[in-house]
RNA sequence: UGAGUCGGUUGGGUGGUCGCGGCCGGGCCCUCCUCUCGAGGAACGGGACCCGGUCGAGGAAGGUCGGGACUCCGCAGGGCAGGGUGCUGGCUAACGGCCAGUCGAGGCGACUCGAAGGAAAGUGCAACAGAAAGCAGACCGCCGAUGGGCCAGUCGUACGCCGGCUCGCCACAGGCAAGGGUGCAACGGUGCGGUAAGAGCGCACCAGCGCCCGGGGUGACCCGGGCGGCUAUGUAAACCCCACCCGGAGCAAGGUCAAGCGUGGGACGGCCGGCCCGGCCCAUGUCCCCAGGUAGACCGCUCAGAUGGAUGGCCACCCGUUCUGGUCCCCGGACCGGAACGACAGAAUCCCGCCUACAGGCCGACUCGCCGU
């Protein structure tokens, strides 16, 4: 990225973006990678291409409840990583969640998702 | 004012903040063209970036239970098998749906509920109880007229332990099904006559069945009258019979384009002396052509239109409901404050229905009761 690029406008990201997952292959290649759970969350990490943004996907089975509780839950997970979205490294995140993050609350689901990054970090 | 019936409707609001998807417009970039290398232009196209505008979950979006549109496959015609539906008349593209009615059952009533054709085509079943459960049968009970037995009286005597008649007893033959008891259901009900006791055995009325006639209704059916034999059980969400309907799979349907590797065909090759046709040989090869087809992409797909699934997350206030603390008084409310809760539930090709779930709130019509006038 060189200055005359910023002057003329180009396609800059000027917020932190975060891309969606889109080919199963790049699913498979998440499930058999390393998991970190803390409570109820569960992630999984790919290194990537580091001139694109991070990849995230959510993977709610329907065991954890019928589809609103499930909307709900990946509706606040997007929000929690959104936020967190700066400290994400390139590559692929794929966030599993276990049936009792329905009882929790919007905060107590904040701390467990920056744990689990954080010991995702430290690996 | 209390209890209730039916129908309809609503499905929290406002603000702040951080965000998402489609479409439209603009910018920017990619792409292409020109040039005096600053830029200018373009009829098309692409973008995961920026700005603005606009639209963006439900009454059930749910269950996937009926229909239909749409798509592909199959298909001469007829029958059998299989499945579905089952009072009548309308409505509808169609339905197992809706509306109006008929009949039956329930409710004081407003109303509600009903797979509601055929049991006189045939077969099967009817547990327990009970004597007996479908065409016969008799436990208790009633009778014992008639026949039989016994006792007594009386009459006749050809005097016999004979015969006739009468009263009584027995319950042996036999008659009865009215009453009791069982059962969801017991061979119509009530009354009078009748009888030894009884019985549709006879009669009257009622109920039911069949046939006929008249009237009303498009029809299911209803109303009235007559005749008949006097009773012909229930069950078809048991088999079955009758009438009508039904080809199969489903948007992961299906269609278009189609990389790489491989496959098949063709061209270029060799041989039949040369050329053309034709045939044979195949080994390798080719910036070669064609075909079907895989990954993948797109269409199908929508004025919400995704495809690890957008339509939101968080916070504050308000509004409802419930609980609770305090003050005041005319004991039921007024005022101030606090807490909890705010349902059921999230489009996936579309549409018409059905069924199921649901905190509260609102509107209308009607019924039964209580109080007052």
């Amino acid at each position: 990225m060189t200055p005359e690029d910023e002057l003329a406008g180009g396609p800059t990201p000027t917020t932190t973006q975060i891309w969606r997952v889109e080919h199963r292959e790049l699913f498979e290649v998440l499930r058999r990678a390393r998991r970190r759970r803390h409570g109820p969350i569960t992630i999984s990490w790919v290194p990537g291409d580091p001139a694109e943004p991070p990849r995230v996907a959510y993977t709610i089975g329907r065991r954890v409840g019928t589809a609103v509780v499930r909307n709900r839950l990946r509706r606040r997970l997007r929000m929690l990583i959104r936020e967190a979205a700066p400290t994400l490294r390139p590559g692929a995140y794929l966030i599993g969640v276990a049936p009792s993050a329905t009882t929790w609350t919007y905060a107590q689901l904040e701390a467990h998702v920056h744990k689990a990054l954080k010991e995702l970090d430290r690996s």
